[in-house]
DNA sequence: TAGATTGTTAATCGATTAACAATC
DNA sequence: TAGATTGTTAATCGATTAACAATC
């Protein structure tokens, strides 16, 4: 199977998110119209995105919604996703508590922090360890990934924990660019461009 | 001009962040070069983007630092951006500290939430107020952006009455789609997609 | 069958990269 | 001048859209 672009990666999510409150309002079968509707993406796209995942469906039908969501829940997340969480202020806590992160296919092993006070504790269920334990913990919880939640002058030392860990993708919150091997893959979050860049867009 | 997109203004801010810190370390001028060691993109394509924005280097010595960035922040963020928040939650607070949300181009001038108990006080500075009074607060205050950080569930009755109160610009939060009339743009950020999409990535 | 819907091939569009000319 | 660096034109690449054939 060729490799398919975050992109796209990213629109299966999507489309599994509405499958599920459509699923929910009782749908059987969808048609890429509707989910074009509810998307607001073009019908085409959608067929092809879904072919691209190999799933077909059935002319005049469209197809049945329990099983493309099962089948993208497949394609995308054949394991569960083990994440470790370096940070528990208040985007810490943030994230902990996300909805999203209640399901099964991202599993928040555990939370560290310098704070003492934090410290082996529980937060939503996930454990909060000393940041000096963190290669220890991170090989028995076999996490993968990492999240910077941490003020800025901490990431890049925090970033070289985590490679140091063992885990080979971040996700990074603070709004600078911390360095990292080549085997690392990161995923910056800069809030603040965000709101920029829509801000930019409203301009013109 | 012609119209810049919105991945160019993305790359713009981080030109932006990148050339504060290496302005903080004695940098007076730079070349395409540099910033692409130290952002990871290719050096042409940084030259091809501050050409797109109107700007000329020196051949030989490159941009001067504090001229560019000036440049660049003034291309981008014309005024100040006005935002206001709804949902003081753990989310809600972790967006009012954010860092870079203290400096000039983005100012959160309201806060909102249905919580008696959080209402008429401050936070880091920023006033929340009941949800009812958003229409008003939100003229005085000319806001001109929304966050929604509440609940999936209040999603959609929020970003009706963001919608009611005249803003033009929704960052939301919550892991929901949400429908606005087409002169309103929605940037939605999803956690749980990032990180499903990164761990798709580390699966290739 | 007729009509709705999928799936695919070709065309378009936009963004990135490569090559190189211009300049200090 | 020579060499480093910018700026631009052309080529490539990838993603989206348009057109239409296939199918139930």
């Amino acid at each position: 199977m060729k490799r398919l672009s975050p992109k796209i990666i990213s629109r299966a999510l999507l489309y599994i998110r509405t499958l599920e409150s459509l699923i929910e309002n009782g749908a059987e079968f969808i048609s890429s119209n509707l989910l074009s509707s509810v998307t607001g993406l073009t019908d085409v796209q959608i067929r092809k995105d879904i072919a691209a995942f190999g799933k077909v469906g059935k002319p005049r039908v469209g197809y049945d919604a329990q099983e493309l969501k099962h089948f993208l829940e497949d394609f995308v997340t054949r394991n569960t996703a083990h994440v470790a969480l370096f940070g528990v202020g208040n985007l810490g806590k943030a994230i902990i508590r996300y909805p999203e992160f209640q399901n099964q296919k991202i599993k928040l092993v555990a939370a560290f922090d310098v704070d003492k006070a934090k410290v082996d504790k529980e937060i939503s269920r996930v454990p909060v360890y000393d940041i000096a334990r963190a290669p220890q913990i991170i090989a028995q919880t076999r996490a993968e990934i990492g999240i910077i939640a941490v003020p800025k002058e901490a990431a890049q030392s925090v970033a070289d924990m985590m490679v140091k860990s063992g885990l080979k993708g971040i996700v990074n919150f603070a709004p600078i660019n911390v360095t990292v091997p080549g085997h690392v893959t990161v995923r910056d979050i800069d809030l603040s461009i965000e709101f920029l860049s829509l801000f930019c867009d409203l301009k013109r």
